[in-house]
DNA sequence: TTATCAAAAATAATCGATGATTTGTCAATC
DNA sequence: GATTGACAAATCATCGATTATTTTTGATAA
């Protein structure tokens, strides 16, 4: 650990989301971050933070991220500061020019498109290997994020349920990824997935009435622990195309194609 | 640009090579690097001479990177040389963990065949794309590339022949690619490009006596060009497996799998 | 009024020094 | 002889200050 600790941490938290995006949303949902699990060094942290920061919307797409004010709020030095937006880049939240500095990646249609249509290709990839490759404990993996997704709560009214269920949901995924044994593979499919959830945290109020997401993760995972490649590939591919028009929609009411 | 200027950087090149991975191979092709196309900053600058350092494989894979010793072998101070580091691990050149350090990436023949299939599934997609969405400059950037490659001359006993033929052959590939219009699928076949373009410039010596690879590119190339989708890419997946093959065997003779 | 340039302010990039953690060494103990 | 623990050395991480670059401001001239 550092010497100064963590309770400095959180309490400068709070005012991140405030001065950063001067007053746009209030309610920051920081506080559960931070949990130390095997990150010990500053710049290690300060990535996570960013990344939840970005992920979540709070810090606004195409903003520029002033190096002094963000030193400030986050109570770090400029080094670990730098090295940790630089770690964001290939994660394509951050982008960098010379002498310019950084900036949150902007948003828009055509990006989303691509993110979604490379989730179809990439994701079935990896499932339709899994299916083949995986050892039997991934199937039990599987049933139990599945199970763990479709129990949890998920009240608008309450924002930490919205965050718990978008981690689960994430867990899922790269839990029915991960049996696929391709470490680079499963490196790009973690990419899609942070930029997607990031579309849908920031412009997704709720799913559309005409979809039971519930029931479209299950056929998923039934079909790949009974190891039926072109039906659990399929569904998924449904299942990642709905979300991503869904998202298309909702997004071009908002901002720029 | 900086203030000192770029000689003394020159200079203390000449003694990386020698001193990082402590005279294993002496003959650096270093020089030709320093073009200060736009990249202003050290660390930017950086960036590129630790990537082609690794690529080249003057950096032995798996060897940790001591920060001292590299701040005085580039002559530079840690902040750049931290965030240079930084920047390579989405290109899956350097990994990272807290408290321990920069090390270059390990080799495997695992990783390569990764490498391999997915740079088949990949580059196949990004080639479908851009025979169908490519605009007309493009047919004639792929063959002019594919032209400038082809009287490239690669003499064994030349390095400078090999490097150039190298860069040609990476832009070839690249050209061929980038009518695909998707940022992030290029991005991709970029990373993939360059750890493969490692395997080949640090393991094998000359491609088999039984290929042409001149016809091989300019097969795809001109199937391309007609926008004959299925045949452009039924080659260019050949020409990556044969690669990977080819590679692959040479790999297993010397290192471990 | 608009354009142009120079100075000033703001911001980014780099450096050298300091603090924290890991790794190596060696004696004491079992 | 192997193991443990404390110390020392090496290495990594962070900080505050300095330097370089970009952006803004404001005065001048067309």
């Amino acid at each position: 650990m550092t010497a100064d600790g963590a309770p400095k941490r959180t309490v400068s938290e709070a005012r991140a989301a405030a001065v950063l995006n001067a007053g746009v949303d209030g309610a920051g949902a920081w506080q559960s971050v931070f949990v130390d699990d095997g990150k010990n060094t500053i710049a290690s942290q300060l990535v996570e933070r960013l990344r939840e920061a970005i992920v979540s919307g709070q810090l606004e797409a195409g903003a520029k991220i002033n190096l002094d004010r963000a030193r400030e709020i986050f109570a770090v030095s400029l080094s670990p500061l730098r090295e940790a937006l630089a770690r964001l880049i290939p994660d394509g939240l951050v982008i960098f020019e010379d002498n310019r500095g950084y900036r949150v990646a902007p948003v828009s249609v055509t990006d989303l498109r691509e993110i979604t249509r490379l989730r179809e290709e990439f994701e079935t990839l990896a499932l339709r290997q899994a299916t083949s490759v995986a050892p039997p404990e991934w199937e039990g993996d599987v049933m139990r994020a599945l199970h763990r997704l479709n129990t949890a709560e998920r009240n608008p009214a309450d924002p930490a349920t919205l965050e718990r269920w978008e981690a689960l949901h994430r867990e899922f995924h790269l839990t029915l990824l991960a049996g696929c044994q391709m470490p680079l593979l499963l490196g790009f499919c973690r990419t899609l997935l942070n930029l997607n959830d990031r579309y849908r945290r920031s412009f997704l109020v709720r799913t559309s009435g005409d979809r039971n997401v519930s029931v479209e993760h299950s056929e998923i995972a039934q079909g790949a622990v009974a190891r039926d490649a072109d039906f659990a590939c399929e569904r998924l591919r449904e299942h990642i195309h709905r979300t991503g028009s869904n998202l298309a929609a909702h997004l071009s009411d908002r901002i720029a194609p």
